[in-house]
This record gives C-alpha cells, structure tokens and sequence, in this order.
RNA sequence: CGCGGGGUGGAGCAGCUCGGUAGCUCGUCGGGCUCAUAACCCGAAGGUCGUAGGUUCAAAUCCUGCCCCCGCAACCA
C-alpha cells in the first residue's frame, strides 16, 4: 500500500487561528482526504511552535512558566481544528520530549559530520537597532541607522553550513520540475539562490539571552535558534529515526508564501547533511487578502474561520477556500463573494439538484430507488461524461488544483440538471411510462452518488449526508464504502429498492449582506491600523510638564519636497524653522502625498531629536501626523503662524 | 536596471508550455419549464486579449521596447 504524508507548518502560539491557518490546514485535510478516498495510507500532520522569546514574554504578562502558557494555547489550538471539520492524525509540539531528543539528535548529527561550526555573531551591537552590525555595514565606525558608535560584543554561535549545500540544492531544484510548486515559487527559490544573498544559518542562541528552547547536544551553554526546533518537527512527530519514520517519509509540506524560504532553502540542506532524504514535495500557497489588503493580526481585519464555519457551516466554507483561490496566487475573500460563490454553487447547483431529484423520487417512486430499462444515448453520455469529470477531478486535484478539480466535477453537477430537462421526467410521469422514468432516476442518483463521493475529501459532513440520503453506506471511520478509483470507470446502478430520503436541503439559498455602506475605504498599504478600531488606545503613562517641555515642537513651512531617491515610501522635505537655513527632515509620507502638494504648506515637527539617516540622507528631525487605519495625515496650525513657531 | 507575479467582454478568472475563428463562473437582457432551494434550462448583448513594434500565410499565444498594478526585500524619528 502507499503512502502518504502531508504537513502543514507548526503554527505559532499567540493568538488563535485566522483564516491563513486555516487555508492552509484544510487544504492539508483535503489533501488527507483524497489520499485516504484512494486507499492510501495516510498520515496528516499539524501542530504547534512553542520556543522563543515571545512566548517567554507572553508568559510572564500572564503570570505563567512558559511550559504552563504553551500548554493552554496549544490545547486551544486543538480544540479548534476539529470546527473546520479538520481530522488529523498527529499532533506534534515542539515542548515534545520526542521531538526535543529528535531536534538533538539531528544536530548531533549534522555536528558529528562536521557541517555545524562555532563561529563569531555580529560583534557591533547597536542598542537602538537591537541587531549586531558587520564591519562592512558600519559607515565610520557608526551605525548607519542611528549614526552612534555601537558597542563591540562578542557573541559567538553555532552556524550550519549551509552555502557548502546551495549549488547541489539548485541542481536539485532544477532537475526535479516537481520539488517545489507552483512553478512561480521555484522560481522564486533559484533566484534566491543565484542571488548570492545567503550565508550560513545561525543556528544558536546563547542561554543567557534566550533560556526557553532545546539545548545544544554539544553545547550546554546555548539552546537551538528557530528552524532547527522548528522544521525537525516534521520527522520529530514520526518518531524518526525509529517510529513510523521509515513508514511515511518522505512527505510533502504545504506552506503559505512567507515561510518559503526556510522550507525551500534551509530545510532541504539540513536534510542532505544529515544525509536524509528529501521531502518529496513543496507545495506553495498565496494569500487571501481581505478588501485587498494583506490580512493580518496586527491590521485587525484578520476573518475568523470559527466564525465563519458557525454561520455558513463547516463545509461551504471548506468549499469556498478551495474552489475560490487558485492554489498559488493570492485571492481575495469577502462575505458578498462567499455568499455568491456558495448560493451559486452548493444551493443552486448541488444542493437544488439533490432537492429536485430526491423530491421527484418521493412522488414518483415512493423514495425507492427504481427499476430501470435500457440506457439510451442521452444516459451514456452522461456515464462517460461522469467517468472524465471524476479522472480530471482526481487528476486536478491530486496535483493541487482545486480550483479546477471542483469545476470540473461540477460540469457533472451541471449537466445532470440540464440531464433532468431534457429528460423531463414529469412528463414521462404523466404518461405513465414508468420504466423510462425509472431509469432516468437511476442514472441520476448514480451520477450524484459519485459526485456525493468526490466531494468527501472538501466536504466531509456533507458528502456523507449526501450519500445516506441516497441510501449508501458509510464507512466506520466515516469515509465514504465506494474509493474513488471504484467510482471513476463504473457506472454500475444503484440497487433496486433502496430507501432513499425523502427530500433534501442541505445547502440553503443565503441572503446576500446589506452593501456595506459605511465599506471603509480601501485600506491599502494599512500596515500598522490599530487593533480596537472602535475605542481609542488608553494615554499612555503619565510624563511630567518637564518631560513635555524637553520636546521642542515647532511649526514650519515645507520649501521643497521630494521622494527619497532610494526609499520608496519616504519624502525629503526641506523646511523653514526661521532657523536662517532649511532643515532636511524625511518623513514616510511618499504614499499620503505628493511632493509638489506639500510645497508652501505649514507643518508641525519635532526639532530635536536625534538625527537618523534614511536609506542615505540624513533626517533631522520629524514632521507630526495622525494616523487613520494605516494611512498618515499632516497636522497642521488652524491659521498660518510665523516659522519657528512654538508649540505647546 | 534588487527578486517574483500580473494586465483577456461590467466583476472574478482560464487559455499562453506545443501560434490557427476568444472560453468559464457571476452579473445584465429576452425566452422556456414547473420536478426543485424565486431554483433549473435555452438564447442574446457585451472583448482593438495593457501599449508600440517585430517574426509568421496566421499571434492573447513567440521576440523586443514601453506603460501600469500587486507581492517580497529595503524603508516610515
């Protein structure tokens, strides 16, 4: 028997799953699915990401030990899978002793083989910045953010050798078409790679600036950095070496885009030192983008698939993610494009042919399956058009294009309602001519039984509501008696005499929201909206009237402006104080405003404080604005004041 | 010249690898049916396939230039 095993990455845990998680896992679910609908041995994988400061701090907040914090969320992370109707098979922590013995014993290895060596970090620490500077990226000795001298720490770390890999890496992207998919996203990664950009990896942090994560096997003074914890877990969660290892690797992982590096670069490296083989596949996601903007925690505009799935029901909303984005690029969601996609497909098409078919069957039949006569033209046509739905379904599918898969499954769906027109089945009713009736029915509800089956692995509860309604048994573990393959090439009837449902409404017609008047406008590029639009955050901590005073606000006219030449997003300006000369102060305007608009006009600004250089050019100085859902707005005097003047 | 993706009827997309009368879903308009979830079925309108050139008997498809959009990276004192 194959098999087959799927990932999705291990998500971090601070905040419960959005929408990109859930893509993402029930895209891993289908997949599973799939597999299991073919008789595969399968083996689903999710789980949880539980190292690092963040998770330290989050703790303390909350007046926990890091174990006790990880602990409640991942078991909330695992209640919650099950909502969108998603049945792993393993759940894998990286707090996991197993997965703890595994991270050491894989670096143990990749250090025995001598690709692991203890080298300098950094050495110039900038405090400001909070990162280490190389020799090369200082500008006289300063840093070039801050223009201060920064300190000289010595930090030494353990690196894999990971550029020793690349070449080898790009030969075996290149020859092997399949490794990585779509074909934009090894694209991507040989780019990357000729890029000359990457180094070896940082692979270690030393204890006493990071204490929650896995100790080195041969350093005990320093715990493993980021994706040595965090990639392992995929053969970590088999038992690797021993455990189902041997059984189900190697896999294939489903990532989102972000994390394609890591998966693409990195991963593939690691396994070839440790002398492993590689994962068999990478498939690659776009994002879903919320009124075309990137969806994100920090942006507030995150759309929570448990909410969803309450509202709509687990599988329409299944459905939508797979049918709606085209597996690869980017799409977009909105409740209006849901309710249209769902009312269309799942009311009108299935639900409505299930409705009508089963209802006919009801007067007609007495809710018994029927006898029927020979088939003619009009019924092999759809017999063999129901047998390439279902091989370009599994084709498609199989090579994650699920987009495609349903829409060819659906020109089953459609052509057996355009079947029940043409076919008529009232009129053969009121003739009388029970036997054509009685077939026309049989190839209906045979026809619908496949399409019943195929639709198990996106939606699972409905695809066995279906298949009970047309009489047909389910599997214990819930999946639907009749595979897959079985399904493609027969077009055996269903028994005569078999119970069927007397009516069917699975999907219901939805009403399409209100157009949303108050739509805010497009949000693009909103990349800091506060969380809470509704109340204003909390005045921060009190400051004395001298603090206040320590700050030197002043208003002043903007004389000339202009982009940045190298900074996309930022202005030069060059503004009157009344200090006798101009004061050239950058701002991240370039997005908000046009250079010549702002020439002439009166701004307030901060004059003291310390000057940094942007990308180049020197800002001294910051020009005030307000800031709604991302977008920035120039303060300005109610009346046009003198240059220089103060402001308190 | 940082990397990558894209510009196809009102909307969203497919087609481009391997040139040969432009296709799908939604929407609009007209008609049909009455089994059904105001659904289903039929028909119609609507596109200089971003732009300018080139190759060719023939270009959405191949080549070149240009314009625009979107991600990533950098950047917002």
């Amino acid at each position: 028997m194959n098999s087959y095993f799927v990932t999705t990455p291990i998500y971090y845990v601070n905040a419960k799953p959005h929408l990109g998680h859930a893509y993402t896992t029930v895209v891993a679910d289908a997949l599973a699915r799939y597999h299991k609908l073919s008789g595969e041995d399968t083996l689903f994988l999710t789980g949880t990401d539980e190292h690092g400061d963040k998770i330290v701090q989050a703790a303390e907040k909350e007046g926990k030990t890091p174990k006790e914090f990880v602990d409640g969320i991942s078991a909330r992370f695992q209640s919650l899978w099950p909502q969108l109707g998603i049945a792993n098979d393993r759940f894998v922590r990286t707090t996991d002793e197993q997965h703890i013995k595994a991270v050491q014993r894989f670096l143990q290895k990749v250090y025995d083989a001598g690709d692991i060596y203890f080298g300098e970090f950094g050495g110039h620490y900038c405090y400001g910045c909070e990162r280490f500077y190389t020799e090369k990226e200082l500008e006289n000795g300063l840093c070039p953010q801050h223009l201060t001298k920064p300190e000289f720490i010595s930090e030494k770390n353990y690196f894999f050798k990971m550029s020793k890999y690349l070449p080898w890496l790009r030969e075996h992207i290149e020859k092997n078409p399949d490794f990585i998919r779509p074909e934009r996203y090894r694209n991507e990664l040989l780019g990357m790679i000729d890029s000359g950009g990457l180094e070896d990896l940082c692979i270690s942090r030393p204890k006493s600036r990071l204490s929650w994560g896995i100790e080195l096997p041969f350093d005990k003074d320093y715990v493993c950095y980021v994706w040595f914890d965090a990639l392992l877990n995929y053969i970590s969660a088999l038992g690797w070496p021993e455990g189902d290892y041997a059984r189900y690797w190697p896999g294939e992982h489903l990532v989102a885009k972000d994390i394609l590096k890591p998966h693409g670069i990195f991963w593939p490296t690691m396994l070839k030192a440790a002398g492993m083989p590689l994962y068999k596949r990478l498939n690659v996601h776009g994002y879903w983008l919320v009124r075309d903007t990137k969806m994100s925690k920090s942006l507030g505009n995150v759309v929570d698939p448990v909410d969803m799935c309450q509202r709509f029901g687990q599988d329409a909303f299944r459905y939508f993610l797979l049918r709606e984005m085209h597996f690869g690029s980017d799409a977009s969601f909105s409740e209006e494009g849901f309710i249209s996609r769902t009312n269309a497909d799942l009311a009108n098409d299935l639900g409505n042919l299930f409705s009508r078919v089963l209802s006919m069957c009801a007067k007609y039949c007495d809710s018994k399956v029927p006898e029927a006569g020979p088939l003619t033209e009009d019924d092999k046509a759809i017999a063999e058009l129901a047998a390439n739905a279902l091989r370009n379904f599994r084709q498609l599918f199989g090579n994650v294009q699920f987009s495609q898969a349903l829409e060819s499954l659906w020109e089953l769906v459609r052509a057996l309602n355009k079947y029940v027109d043409a076919q008529a089945p009232w009129a053969l009713h009121k003739q009388g001519d029970m036997l054509r009736l009685g077939t026309v029915m049989q190839v209906l509800l045979t026809a619908m039984r496949k399409v019943a089956v195929c639709v198990w692995p996106v939606m699972p509860q409905a695809s066995i509501t279906l298949l009970r309604q047309l009489g047909q048994d389910v599997a214990d573990n819930g999946s639907p008696v009749p595979s897959l393959e079985a399904e493609i090439d027969d077009f055996t009837l269903l028994a005569p005499g078999t119970a069927l449902a007397a009516s069917s409404n699975l999907f219901p017609r939805r009403d399409m929201p209100a157009p949303a008047e108050a739509a805010p406008a497009k949000e693009k590029k909103a990349k800091k909206e506060k969380k809470a639009p509704a109340e204003a955050p909390a005045p921060a901590g009190e400051i004395s009237f001298d603090h206040f005073k320590a700050v030197d606000l002043r208003v002043g006219t903007v004389r000339n402006a202009e982009k940045h030449p190298d900074a996309d997003r930022i202005l030069r300006l060059e503004i009157d104080f009344g200090e006798g000369q101009l004061r050239q102060i950058l701002s991240g305007l370039a997005e908000y405003y046009k250079p010549q608009d702002l020439i002439g006009k009166q701004v307030c600004a901060v004059l003291n404080l310390a000057p940094r250089k942007i990308r180049g050019l020197v800002s001294c100085g910051m020009v005030l604005t307000a800031e709604k859902d991302g977008k920035l707005c120039l303060l300005q005097p109610a009346d046009v004041m003198p240059d220089g003047s103060n402001i308190a």
